[in-house]
DNA sequence: ACCTGAACACCGTTCAAGT
DNA sequence: ACCTGAACACCGTTCAAGT
């Protein structure tokens, strides 16, 4: 007679990025998501290969929910503050995904690219089809370590961190425009 | 009758680093630098307080060390280059120093302060004073996405990743100057 | 004064035994 | 077919006992 399910793996993918911003990647544990689900630790494998794999489906959940956003996004400031607002809301998901250290799970390649399309999209637009790679690295390297650095603190040299952001902005898009 | 040192500060912050390098943040574990240094793990207890005092000090010896490099740029391309042969050349170490996840263990207030004086000094030069913060976190903020990015394999839709760097550089700089 | 084995509280993961 | 306790190999850390 077989025992009824008792979790999903839904569930556990959102225990798990619950988790993960609450306690950071360390407090991801096999055990704390057991617990949230209402099962035992052992269950889980029954739904996910490993504690990797489980990491990797909340990079793609991630991406996946950044994606959708900056598609919607009709030019580079609306853009840029979308990605930048994400990374405020879900700061350790977007640590996870755009700067995962080395031995992090990282999402599928598919799912990676597809975060790529919006911004190369409007950065076509504003550089050309010539430059629209070297344009999108830019703008996409910018906003990716100034959002790291605001999310780690590391702006300590006082200063208006929204001017600094509205200033990049400004130069970028003069600066790649033709 | 005291036992002779067998080991000593430096020589387990080195095998922290090394085994940083080698295994990743996750491989850097007391009973690995243990062996290294040639003692069991509870004797490190005697000469650092716990592991996350050892990541600290391998993030301080990092970031000394990458200072004295910027310090010795005369313009921003140099000064650029040199980060980014530093992130090449000690890839976790940059990781740990510039992306630190939620938790990680973080240098000191001022041995960060002391990383931006040559950045702040060049883009002085380039933006003129009233504009040197901004500047200054424009070509950081950029600099330190593009490596982490390239340190991840993020620039996964081919092109010449050496390419787009200049193309930063030329632009950036270009931007910032009156 | 430094070093060590033993111990404790955690991890991730496997597996036989339950229902 | 799913769930669980028990077990194993790891961690970081503490501490009494050795020299």
């Amino acid at each position: 007679m077989p025992t009824p399910d008792r979790t999903t793996l839904d569930a556990i993918v959102a225990a798990a990025r619950d988790l993960l911003e609450e306690d950071g990647l360390a407090g991801v544990t096999m055990q704390g998501v057991a617990v949230r689900v209402g099962v035992r630790a052992p269950s889980l494998y029954k739904r996910v290969e490993n504690r990797d794999r489980l990491i990797q489906l909340v990079a793609e959940e991630t991406l996946l929910e950044l994606t959708a956003r900056l598609d919607a996004a009709a030019d580079a400031r609306t853009l840029l503050d979308t990605y930048r607002a994400f990374g405020k809301e879900r700061p350790a998901a977007f640590r996870l995904v755009m700067t995962p250290g080395a031995g992090t799970p990282v999402a599928d390649t598919a799912v990676q690219a597809a975060a790529s399309t919006a911004i190369l999209r409007i950065s076509a637009g504003l550089a050309g089809e010539t430059d629209a790679l070297e344009a999108a690295r830019l703008l996409t390297a910018w906003a990716t370590g100034f959002i790291s650095m605001e999310l780690n603190g590391a702006f300590r040299l006082g200063g208006d961190i929204d001017r600094a952001w509205d200033y990049g902005i400004a130069h970028l898009v003069d600066a790649i425009t033709r």
